[in-house]
DNA sequence: GCCCAACGGCTGACGTAACAACTATAGCCA
DNA sequence: TGGCTATAGTTGTTACGTCAGCCGTTGGGC
């Protein structure tokens, strides 16, 4: 029964439980803040994007959720004064998630213990040589396996997930 | 606003793009044989154990899900055939989960596409050293981030999830 | 100018997971 | 033995994401 000792299962449990781990100690940060990790994820796309907004479709495919997914998550977010719907001027049909002020200053505040974590957990338990070898070697699969196939909307620019 | 170009921004955004593509390939490679990754992950759990059974709380511990996240589990895939529930014979609180041959063989269909896809677009994607480097890295980030105050449960033992 | 396929976003139905409350059993201590 | 607390598993509730289907808008061909 030892097909479960593969050296390829070996290392993809590795990768799992990093990921795994991370993303615990990621979500429990943003508890404290009251955000969820996809709020974190929508509020940092958009900050990072021209004018703080994004339209609902081009969010969807910045992230891992689908166009209804977006809906909601906006929704919610809204409700939460974290973000505003502003209709598109050239388009009628779209609309851009733009965020507030709030949403910013809760981004501000989420964000030096985000930075804190990754650095105390991740980047500052492998010396210069070995993180250099784990971006190399992740490089090389997420090359192989581009993103633009798999993650849920066919978009395939620029990518490379921000964070949790 | 380039906090978001931060060294650690980008390493965290490779390891959630390769996890999310390998996940993905998975998914879609479980879903040819009617399979949900969760349900994969149970049998595996279970084909791997003494006697092809685990007691529901282990299993729980086991994978990324909770007690009550378990007892639907079992319940969808006992209703499919792939397993049974056993009376535990020394503690009547208790009961196994256990495989059953069509489970065992549901399993033995679906292995060798699994390991054909790790190898082929993540092992493969890489020379023996680069590998090396990369499972030694990512062993270093898990033993600091260690699963047991993590994951769900506060089970600490082995770990190591087999795959997705 | 009109039509029609394509697009953008929203909503209803469904599946699934977590959390909390509940039942039954177990083990302990007096 | 009686009773107390801890444990195993299930179930009700709630939240959230996807899929399919809807409506309004757009832009190109005729």
């Amino acid at each position: 029964m030892n097909v479960f000792d593969a050296p390829g299962i070996t290392a993809i449990g590795l990768l799992y439980e990093v990921h795994a781990a991370l993303s615990a100690r990621f979500a429990a940060q943003f508890e404290e803040h009251d955000l969820s990790p996809v709020e974190f994820e929508v509020l940092t796309r958009l900050a990072r994007s021209p004018n703080n907004q994004l339209r609902m479709t081009d969010l969807a495919a910045q992230t891992t959720l689908s166009t209804s997914g977006v809906t909601r998550v906006v929704d919610r977010m809204e409700r939460d004064g974290l973000l505003t719907r502003r209709a598109c001027p050239s388009d009628r049909r779209s609309s851009f998630a733009v965020v507030t002020d709030a949403g910013l200053q809760r981004l501000n505040e989420v964000l030096p213990g985000h930075l804190r974590i990754i650095e105390e957990w991740f980047i500052g338990q492998l010396d210069p040589k070995s993180l250099d070898a784990l971006l190399d070697a992740l490089r090389r699969v997420r090359d192989a396996v581009h993103p633009c196939a798999t993650a849920g909307s066919g978009r395939c620019g620029d990518a490379e997930e921000p964070a949790a």
